[in-house]
DNA sequence: ATATTATTTTAGGCATATCTAAATCAATCC
DNA sequence: GGATTGATTTAGATATGCCTAAAATAATAT
């Protein structure tokens, strides 16, 4: 079955919507992360529902399909590994690889992505950290380590925090502190473990205590 | 001014169809070369024209402005890079190349073209041996030669006829050896100066008189 | 010069993907 | 439980890009 590029980009947003969020995902939401407006998120809905790659009942809800996440992994499978080309061959930085990513994941050709992957050397994270799906569409567990077990220097993205009080989220929200902000270590004190970071360019200063309760991807 | 992917395709085939043949681009040949109908075409030229890249009067004949080669020659010095890039870095050969750069040329973004260029070296002629515009437009005139002065081994392509008789140019029909058709010198007589070559994959032996009429471009 | 033929254009439809405005459904609040 | 609010869907438009069938124009043949 073949999907308009449209429906890649719907589909990728769903896959990353409700695997990030856990619970179900939005008309609202969808609309939001796509730059539209709901209306066009329900038609679209619909035509992905007759695909068979996501279930929907409408003012009820949707789950994507195992047939959707095959085809959203296989488009995250290549947004990435263009990614990794753009900053590792042709030297862009890290934000300026989204954009033209987004263009390059929808050309068709699987011979092309199984060269790309071979020339890249067969990368297992892109330049976020995240990591890139295999051709069958398996991803590998990401090694996440707390941000008081950093070295100085190393870049990471929080991706969890072992304590979810509404303190401890309070505190990581007037940082900045989001789930998948990124974060670079700054330095270390020895006498009491707590660390300089950089939370998004922002820097800040942060106990150990703290630092042991978020988890970071390092990349 | 944006063009759409398929008001390049079309401006690019313009393009061609004017600088080989000469004499005016007709509706049905742009048919034929676009894969569509003729009313699809009016269609476009309506819209061309309305974008002035083209002058079209209707029912009388088009030509292509100066803006309109602009645009031609960037998506023209995209495919060949890309082009470049696939046989160059992923191992493609030349026939698996067309389709995949043709998706590739459509992406937009004008640093990623100027990195390609450069991780490519700045190549100056693409896999089929045509030359490739520079940023500016500006194609390099392409070195031509007899096909009787070629090397042993060498490849190139038929871009042009000295002898334009018509007893001359039915045995060139007869042999194969159209304009654009694919030339390898395989062997050299000394003794007469006559030559044994492939044409398109076919071999053939053809005496000096008939190779010294024949430009080529080497590859 | 008129008739035939070929080319080209218009008219009217279809599919995708979007929008605004209006209608419908779900949930929450007295 | 009924009314209000918010989310969601439908209805009706617009734009691109293609199609077939019919009309209009140009080229040619007699």
């Amino acid at each position: 079955m073949i999907l308009t590029n449209s429906e890649e980009n719907y589909l990728k947003a769903i896959y990353h919507l409700s695997e990030g969020g856990k619970m179900g995902v939005s008309t609202n939401d969808l609309a939001a992360e796509m730059k539209t407006k709901p209306a066009s998120v329900s038609d679209m809905l619909r035509k992905l529902g007759e695909k068979k790659v996501i279930n929907y009942r409408k003012y009820y809800g949707l789950q994507i399909t195992d047939e959707g996440k095959k085809y959203a992994l296989q488009t995250i499978r290549k947004h990435s590994l263009w990614e990794v080309f753009l900053v590792d061959k042709l030297r862009f930085s890290w934000d300026e690889v989204h954009e033209v990513a987004e263009q390059l994941e929808h050309v068709r050709s699987p011979l092309l992505i199984q060269r790309l992957d071979e020339f890249l050397n067969f990368p297992k994270f892109d330049p976020h950290g995240d990591p890139i799906p295999d051709e069958f569409g398996d991803v590998k567990a990401r090694p996440r380590i707390a941000l008081s077990e950093m070295e100085i220097g190393q870049n990471g993205q929080i991706v969890a925090v072992k304590d979810s009080s509404a303190a401890f989220l309070r505190y990581l929200d007037k940082v900045g502190a989001y789930i998948g902000a990124r974060i670079r270590l700054l330095d270390k004190v020895e006498f009491d473990g707590s660390v300089e970071i950089a939370v998004e360019q922002k820097k800040l200063f942060m106990s150990k205590d703290v630092a042991s309760n978020i988890l970071i991807v390092v990349s």
